[in-house]
DNA sequence: GCGACACTTCGGCGCGGCCCGAACCGTCGC
DNA sequence: GCGACGGTTCGGGCCGCGCCGAAGTGTCGC
């Protein structure tokens, strides 16, 4: 019975809609301050802390003071893909119907971060070219050939040692086919975001691929035709 | 916001003591009727009826009626995955104190159903025999090779056939380890219990290696070494 | 120091969920 | 038919949770 309690006060945590709009938020990856937080989900102050005192108990979110900030991120990537795949399974809602909402979906449709790494068409498309010479599909994950370790040495000015899982595979929410996380995933990403190749759009998850981003994906990895949001 | 409306309304479904008990039974693939799981969970009749109604409305659980009866099961393998994630997640309780929990643990961990296919130490084992000849690690799952397809056919005598995905790999709540699921692992776990390789234990996930089993095991996968729970 | 600000604590309100006992409805066995 | 039985519906009690406004604490900028 005692694993049931468990599995229940797990749930419990993205039970709240408040709750769920503070982990979907926080899936960019970057840590957001309690009162950020609270605006984005429209609830007053007060009301966050609870919020955030609960999930930092369960472990679902880990907290950083900084003089008067109260800064939380999610607690790891683990947390990240527990969000997704509830994400994933969550009962389609109606279609959005207002203009803001059917362009936002577009943007993120297009391209996001999932947690620390590419996500939406651009992950997938930049998965599948990394696919052909850089990484293997193997259990659980991916796994980065010799030939991959040294295009993200050259090519990306990253040298991917020690920690594992160096490569994680990660089941995407609108695109359902897997992409690229673990820790060249979010290497990938970092490089991306510090070569201006994609750009952070607004506050949220949304990317933007700038034109330099679209002539270096096309030179580096053969990836073409990504478009943006509308 | 409508999307942490989603995600919060599907968490909610297992934020439940009693709900995530029904999850956990009906982990066994089977079908229960409503007065079982209440029994079960150690909750009156009206009780069960109304999560049992939640939880069908959800889409969490499909039931057949029959006679007097209502029998329900999970609604498909993304529920039971789903479930097992949220298991695997779960912050670890209290270690089991009294002997009977002790047991009942230890025999879970030996052998156990996943759904509808072996886990456990056992299902990690047949795992490892067949990934030898017999299974390709492979993006998201496994890929059953010829070579297996031609041993499920002979050995097992199932012929994987159609429907997709065939193989599927499941995360172990206990071993941490990848075990094989989807249809090649519901046949293979139909295949022992009809042989009476494998006997359910009591009424739950827990499985028990016959003799027969034991020598089949040997002989065929070169498995050895299996011990019962205590 | 002294406001402005971010966050927290406290108290209280109200909703919704979980649970049960009692009564009701269909099915099964005789 | 007529009990026994599984399941359901109804009604009501209860507790927990989410929410906020007001007041308090610590930090920053001047």
């Amino acid at each position: 019975m005692t694993d049931a309690d468990g599995l229940a006060a797990l749930a419990a945590i993205f039970a709240d809609p408040t709750r769920a709009a503070f982990c979907l938020a926080l899936m960019d990856g970057r840590a957001w301050t309690a009162g950020e937080l609270a605006r984005h989900a429209g609830v007053a102050g007060p009301t966050a802390t609870g919020h955030l005192h609960r999930m930092v108990d369960a472990g679902v979110l880990v907290e950083h003071r900084q003089g008067r900030h109260r800064y939380v991120r999610l607690a790891g990537p683990q947390v990240a893909q527990l969000v997704e795949t509830l994400h994933a399974h969550r009962p389609a809602g109606p279609p959005a119907r207002t203009l803001r909402a059917v362009t936002a979906r577009a943007a993120l449709e297009a391209a996001r971060t999932c947690y620390d790494h590419l996500a939406g068409r651009l992950g997938v498309a930049v998965t599948d070219a990394l696919t052909t010479t850089g990484l293997l599909d193997q259990d659980n994950g991916f796994a980065v050939t010799p030939a991959g370790l040294r295009w993200f040495d050259r090519e990306m000015g990253v040298e991917l040692v020690g920690r594992r899982p160096v490569a994680r595979s990660c089941i995407d929410w609108t695109e359902r086919r897997v992409h690229l996380g673990g820790a060249a995933g979010a290497a990938l990403c970092a490089t991306f975001l510090e070569r201006r190749w994609v750009t952070r759009v607004g506050t949220g998850r949304a990317l933007r691929v700038t034109d330099d981003g679209k002539t270096a994906l096309r030179n580096l990895l053969g990836v073409e035709g990504l478009t943006n949001a509308a």
